[in-house]
DNA sequence: TAGATTTAACAGTCATTGATGTTATGCCAG
DNA sequence: CTGGCATAACATCAATGACTGTTAAATCTA
């Protein structure tokens, strides 16, 4: 019903013109704060019900506000929610990360996957490598959907409460699960960070994301560019939490050094 | 890479016509033991390439073995595994029974769902009804697929080990998390039974349909035709211990009056 | 109630994907 | 080494599904 976060393959032409035309009206939206919708129609070139669905699609995301008469723009902490909007953002960076990511891994090893986007572009490309047998844990349901018709991946899926915005199992027996597992290395992301600090704005999250920083023997954090140095409502952990910090070429190098101060930054080329 | 046991949507045409011509191709060298390629590009009319990749696929499931110049029956007691092949076999029959079992279910009941092909009938109807709010709990993956964007549906993700030939969470972890639960019903399926008793070939599978039996408050059995006057290796549990057993119509007389004394049998009309 | 806005229903287009066949190459046994 | 058998690579074809537009019904606001 819904089109999923992840369906596997490369998005469509088609799609990826619908993707170019909502990212038109979001900026437009977010720039004037409302708009109408024949203004926005008039603006893409499409039509009346086209403009109609991808304002259904973007409110159900979140991203804006519908009312009679036209659309209005989110207030900015609510904007980075939703897992389906942000797996469209960043692309080519946390493809990235990912690669860099990959560098921490050997042959053996077990890792666990955190619900975030960069983490699906991990697992997709721990298919590619002849890494031997790998135990996976996750709680990202399109990560599994990912890793389960992968050979040599030992898949162990983190059940829970299903929780449609992030397509992941949640909640306290989620918790439980990760507590009773210990793993090689963690991989997480999070919605903001500063020099000294993680954050996340969403309590649930930020309950589990430190399950699993508890079962991993080590820590890496993979960031994109736009979320350095913000903060959300909830603090997360220490930047001196995590063991090694993956970032995007490109990031301000008096802040790479800051940061380098608290843990081990990686730099991935690429992208 | 490989054709998953589901993806949503119906059959296709062409699906069907590779399926029925793989029935054919099974029941030929399940007849006469041992087959030739030639012998089953003439009976099947296909070409030759198109055989090889049929027996390709049925070797993987473990139905037939391929050997240089030919293929062979597998012994009967594997030859009822592989969810996906059986998920292709008697469609319309759990397709009756996914139908009826829908009059066991309430508004506001919470559901548990075992990994059983006839299952994943039952949660694509879940989503057809106004039910309300309804919880449905499964460690099957394609089941959770299904499930994960129908409104009303609060689903429970049962993690645990993944296993790639049921397309389950199974291991310890797994009961240990059905352990924590409690629903209404439970509904479920097996791979044999007399009148007496219920049956599975495999222990792993036994174990967690029994932590499933105790979760539920209720037990619905859902049988199709050819798994009756069957048994396996393994005992799983007295068929009294099911409050309901639904079986297809066109099943003896006889052997539903004997049925009928150990426990409540419902016959799904249709079908 | 009138006018406009929004939603629903229907239909057409296009592209990706899966299934199949054909040809070419590799492999195994005698 | 040679002849069949098996796989790999490439091309074709149909069909499903995703997007979009048009028209009609419904809903809301003034």
């Amino acid at each position: 019903m819904t089109p999923s976060a992840d369906r596997s393959g490369p998005p469509s032409r088609r799609t990826q013109a619908r993707e170019s035309r909502q990212q038109t009206i979001v900026a437009h939206v977010v720039a004037n704060g409302v708009a109408t919708v024949n203004e926005l129609t008039e603006l893409t070139g499409a039509s009346l019900m086209t403009v109609h669905r991808d304002l259904d699609e973007l409110a159900r995301q979140g991203v804006v506000r519908k009312f009679h008469g036209g659309v209005s723009a989110q207030p900015s902490t609510v904007f980075e929610s939703s897992s389906e909007y942000r797996l469209r953002v960043q692309t080519a960076e946390k493809e990235a990360l990912a690669t860099a990511a990959l560098q921490l891994i050997e042959p053996g090893m077990s890792i666990m996957l955190d619900t975030s986007t960069t983490n699906l572009f991990l697992a997709r490309k721990l298919g590619d490598l002849e890494l031997g047998p790998l135990t996976v844990v996750t709680n990202y349901l399109p990560a599994m959907q990912v890793l389960r018709s992968m050979q040599d991946i030992h898949l162990i899926g983190i059940g829970g409460d299903y929780n449609t915005t992030h397509d992941a199992f949640l909640g306290m027996s989620a918790i439980e699960a990760v507590g009773a597992l210990t793993v090689d290395i963690v991989f997480l992301s999070t919605s903001a960070m500063t020099v000294t600090t993680t954050y996340h704005q969403e309590p649930d999250i930020v309950m589990i994301k430190r399950a699993m920083m508890q079962a991993g023997q080590r820590r890496a954090l993979l960031m994109d560019p736009t979320k350095l140095e913000r903060t959300a409502l909830h603090r997360l952990a220490p930047t001196s939490d995590y063991h090694h910090l993956v970032l995007n070429e490109g990031v301000d190098d008096r802040l790479v050094s800051e940061l380098s101060e608290h843990t081990e930054v990686t730099i991935a080329r690429g992208g």
